[in-house]
DNA sequence: ACGCCCGCCTGTAAGC
DNA sequence: TGCTTACAGGCGGGCG
């Protein structure tokens, strides 16, 4: 479900509601979850660790603790995090539910049980998570230096759409976003690299800032399943702004063609046959 | 070394 | 109405 503006979107209310609280007890009741450590090493290692930051790599949460360790987080298609009170409702789904000192809880909601969550040494990070070892730049945490995005752009032979998802290319984009971007920049989804003019290049450069910085900006975007929602609930609103995805059938916004739905490798792929070239 | 395709799951919507 | 099928924000692995 979330690419790099909804996990970001997580990450900043994590930053502000998780930042420095202590966790006094973890419940594991799902039983796909924690799948790289027993439960007991990781609540063992959770209960009673200070959380003192929280990072984004790419679309995995990685909340530093004051013990050295790390507790890494991935959502995949289903994962949720959410604020919650004792007292509330436990929902279906519920799989990892850690309980604050201060009160207050953070759950982990996951229906299709793909996401998961683990505790590791700094040092052991990429290689328990071998895309984080080759992760690309972050187009959102770090300025893209242009000539460093031309020239890693024009040593992959990958087409457009495959490549902005690629992680070690840029770091956070999946399906929507990339949809979104080559909506924005005018190009289609199986042009390759190397047959790009310089200002196409420099429209995908822009595209992938603008779109992404957008997005974060409206809080990610929330499908009509509702899968994706931020730490206290709340759908985001960048699927409003959407040009290409989920808009099968509607006007393009810049030249009134229907867009299209395509598969491309198993993957939906929305855009205009007339202006994206 | 790469691209393609499946599997991992549950829930929902569309199709018959 | 009810059953069946297709499909969904991701990623790793196995194949040719």
């Amino acid at each position: 479900m979330p690419e790099l503006p909804e996990v970001e979107t997580i990450r900043r209310g994590l930053e502000r509601e998780v930042v420095g609280k202590r966790i006094k007890t973890v419940q594991v009741t799902g039983t796909r979850t924690i799948r790289r450590q027993t439960k007991k090493v990781f609540i063992t290692k959770l209960e009673g660790a200070k959380v003192t930051h929280v990072e984004r790599r790419g679309k995995y949460l990685v909340l530093k603790l004051d013990t050295g360790e790390l507790l890494v987080i991935h959502l995949r298609m289903s994962g949720q995090l959410l604020r919650a009170q004792a007292k509330d409702a436990v929902v279906k789904h519920t799989h990892v539910v850690f309980t604050f000192t201060q009160g207050g809880q953070l759950r982990f909601v996951d229906p299709r049980t793909f996401g998961e969550l683990f505790v590791t040494a700094p040092d052991e990070l990429t290689k328990e998570i071998t895309e984080l070892a080759d992760l690309g730049m972050d187009p959102v945490d770090e300025p893209i230096s242009w000539v460093k995005f031309r020239e890693k752009l024009l040593s992959r032979t990958t087409k457009l759409k495959p490549l902005l998802m690629d992680q070690s290319f840029l770091a956070g984009l999946g399906n929507i976003y990339s949809d979104e971007i080559l909506w924005e920049a005018g190009l289609r989804h199986d042009r390759v690299p190397q047959t790009l003019s310089t200002m196409e290049i420099r429209r995908l450069y822009r595209a992938i800032v603008e779109v992404l910085h957008e997005a974060v900006k409206h809080r990610g975007s929330t499908l009509a399943d509702e899968g994706y929602v931020d730490l206290h609930g709340r759908p985001g609103e960048f699927q409003l702004l959407h040009q290409a995805y989920d808009r099968e059938g509607q006007a393009c916004r810049r030249c009134r063609t229907q867009i299209v739905r395509e598969k491309v490798g198993q993957r939906s792929t929305f855009y205009c046959p007339n202006c994206q070239i």
